[in-house]
DNA sequence: GTCTATAGCCGGATAGAC
DNA sequence: GTCTATCCGGCTATAGAC
């Protein structure tokens, strides 16, 4: 099944679905190079180091999910204050949409959002937060509105909450449905997992202030 | 400030710090050996492998707080049905008595545990569940009768989601208490982060199924 | 039990021919 | 742009003296 794309797209292919399957550190150039079938060396000709490599895989579906997320957030604002419910749903369209791009894209793209938030010690935090900024401001925007009950500095950390159950579930989204299959006769893809985190997380970032959280 | 401990808790303290720090794959045994003023090869003299290294630092602080979570939800059990937050507030009190048997246990024990689950591809979950099934089981079983409308492979679901919220904000809780700090002027400890935490994951677990969760 | 020394391997990166 | 060959540093683990 010989890749027959150019050099550089054959990287990024292998690349992405090594570091989404067994993380950043955990995946060598050897082994991405063996995968994609090409030269050890091509992987500094192309992209310098494997920092930028790593970098460059997740640009690769930022430039694509992030305009797509805002586009769906102004659909949403222009017809009146969306609820928390609709405003995670709406980015489920182009979250799927990601599928079409690449096989397994919508997978793929998600366990590379937690590998990278956790793995590394920052730089991809900077690096998405840098490039990406605007769009991530203005969902946090929506957000805050749909739910004015909860005051920002609240709103932060619950975002961050969310942020950890989407990420941590997708990074360990295969071994779930492998024990979700076994323990409970229950077949689940991406979407259906996405679909039941979305009630979980709309219901913790709402939830009304307790007299702990106010002291 | 030399630790006058034997050589093998020399090497747990180092080790420890380092890993919830840094995770696993990230810390040599070199860092280790250094920071705790050991001679290398003690490593593999006490514990015989970097893996079994990792297990013991694990299992000290797990010896410690099952344990004292069963016994917990026992007292609980004896005088009625606890609602979600009674159960989730009443593992708060193990948790923090970490910082007893040691300096920062708290926020070490969850760091680790969050890296334990992300990074290693299941050796570690295989651990957990195999030394200490019967806390856990106890534990879901307690969370489901509280939540009865709540089919089991659901809850299995929303428990997991759960473990994620706590896991990743656990392991990112540093640089989200710096953030707060200085975007909201917030001083935040890992207490008051777990105080945050609960109201969040209570609701998310007992949010009533959606009919896309039904179908 | 603790040390030094080193084996043996694997990693990222590069030089230089083609 | 692509290849081979190699550098060099870091890693885990172990052998063997003390």
């Amino acid at each position: 099944m010989a890749n027959r794309s150019d050099t550089k797209t054959r990287i990024l292919d292998a690349a992405e679905k090594l570091f989404a399957e067994r993380g950043f550190s955990e995946t060598s150039l050897r082994l991405i190079t063996s995968k994609a079938e090409v030269n050890l060396a091509s992987v500094n000709y192309h992209f310098g180091s494997k920092k930028e490599l790593i970098r460059a895989v997740l640009a690769r579906y930022l430039d694509v999910f992030m305009p797509a997320a805002s586009q769906e957030l102004n659909k949403l604002t222009a017809t009146g204050r969306p609820d928390l419910d609709t405003i995670f749903s709406a980015l489920v369209r182009p979250l799927l949409d990601l599928d079409k791009v690449r096989v397994e894209g919508t997978r793929i793209f998600l366990q590379l959002l937690g590998r990278g938030y956790i793995e590394s010690q920052g730089h991809l935090r900077w690096f998405i937060t840098t490039h990406y900024g605007e769009h991530l401001d203005r969902f946090v925007q929506v957000v805050c509105q749909s739910a004015p009950h909860i005051p920002p500095a609240e709103m932060f950390w619950r975002l961050h909450f969310t942020l950890g159950t989407v990420v941590f579930t997708m990074a360990s989204s295969d071994a779930l449905m492998e024990i979700a299959e076994a323990d409970f006769k229950e077949q689940n893809d991406i979407e259906s997992v996405i679909r039941k985190v979305i009630p979980y997380m709309a219901a913790g970032v709402a939830v009304p202030l307790t007299q702990a959280n106010r002291e």
